[in-house]
DNA sequence: GTATTTACGCTACGACAGTTGCGTAAATAC
DNA sequence: GTATTTACGCAACTGTCGTAGCGTAAATAC
């Protein structure tokens, strides 16, 4: 991993790191919107332009950011369906809580999606950001989506059950009540939403001649 | 309906109008991020400061735009909750393609979600917004919610099935592709999704002792 | 050594959101 | 009529994102 030694100037050592760090404590301090690219060079002791010349847009700033505080969750794989979403679910919708409140008096706990909100707006207004956004999200699906595929193969869920629709579902509940509704997604909603998942994989009646 | 005759200067009669008229074209041409306060109060013929007056900022005008154009969905309730779903849902998906286009050369059809991203910001942003936009999405979603209350009650759904959650995962879905993951959300996935929820809320297997 | 390449810091600038202050217009209250 | 209240238009201003130009610093190529 030894850099091929490039032509001209070589990028300030470290630069990146510092710019980072300032701009994550201005993030979790005031919120996206409230602080100013210009501080953000001026904490990290580097002019405006350095900025600019690794990330090109407020918005790209912030997706990195968020790809380095979002922490791995954790996808146990226990054979025991309903515990294993309940407890991967659980904590990405604590993650998500947490997520909200960035940048806010935690008095304010109000129903606002917060730095996810801009996380989405920033997708849509730059494609590469999208695309980038879109990566991390691919990533970070993979575990889950592979255990609903097993949890199919050993019989625990209908055969011609898809993955990624379900997992569409259930993810899907949990940012459109983040993102849409502002209803909250506690760990008891968490339990609701599979368990009547669950449970209506495992109920039959009439309807469906 | 009669106005109450207030006491000073009367609002300029149809400046809201012409306002929201210029806005709406504006944005339908250039998407949000690329169109200029002053050139719609000038468009409209009125000051920037009138267009203040009415709404603080452009994300509350982002709103009543909005609003404007979200045309009602049509919510069939004929005793076939497979067919009623996928005909609801269908023209939902359907409504939210077509946000994705505002302000976009049709040439580019990236995944990007538009315009929706942008209102979920701006209801980030701003409580009162969010309000609105909350307020928006409820009544919208009275009679569909309705609709699963009728099915469940004529025993095309599990008696313990709760309409709201199950909305969510239904409506969840779409929104998590539109705004995260990008994938598209065309008659093809709806009818699959659908299909797969009433397949589960149909057919018995294991699990779940 | 000199030439070239790339990064840096700095200053100035353009575009746009949103604010402020002020003079004026259009209504009601008396 | 005059006083009061509310809205309007206009112009100037601030804060912030992002860009452009330029001189300089630190590396490699020869």
């Amino acid at each position: 991993m030894t850099t091929p030694a490039r032509r001209g100037r070589p990028r300030s050592e470290g630069a990146d790191g510092r710019i980072l760090q300032a701009a994550h404590a201005l993030l979790t301090q005031r919120g996206y919107d409230r602080f100013a690219i210009d501080e953000v060079a001026a904490r990290a002791g580097v002019a405006k332009t350095t900025l600019y010349r690794r990330w090109p847009t407020k918005d790209h700033l912030l997706v990195a950011l968020v790809a380095r505080i979002q922490d791995e969750v954790e996808v146990a794989d226990t054979g025991d369906l309903r515990r294993d979403l309940t407890v991967y679910l659980g904590a990405v919708a604590h993650g998500l809580e947490g997520m909200r409140r960035v940048g806010r008096e935690a008095a304010a706990a109000d129903r606002s999606a917060g730095v996810v909100a801009e996380l989405v707006a920033a997708a849509a207004r730059h494609p590469d950001v999208g695309e980038a956004v879109r990566a991390l999200f691919a990533r970070r699906n993979t575990l889950p989506l592979r255990l609903l595929d097993h949890a199919r193969e050993r019989g625990a869920l209908p055969p011609a059950t898809s993955s990624e629709v379900l997992f569409d579902q259930l993810a899907g509940a949990l940012y459109y009540r983040l993102l849409i509704t502002g209803a909250p997604i506690g760990a008891d909603y968490v339990e609701e939403l599979v368990d009547q998942v669950l449970t209506q994989a495992a109920t039959p009646h009439p309807e469906r001649a």
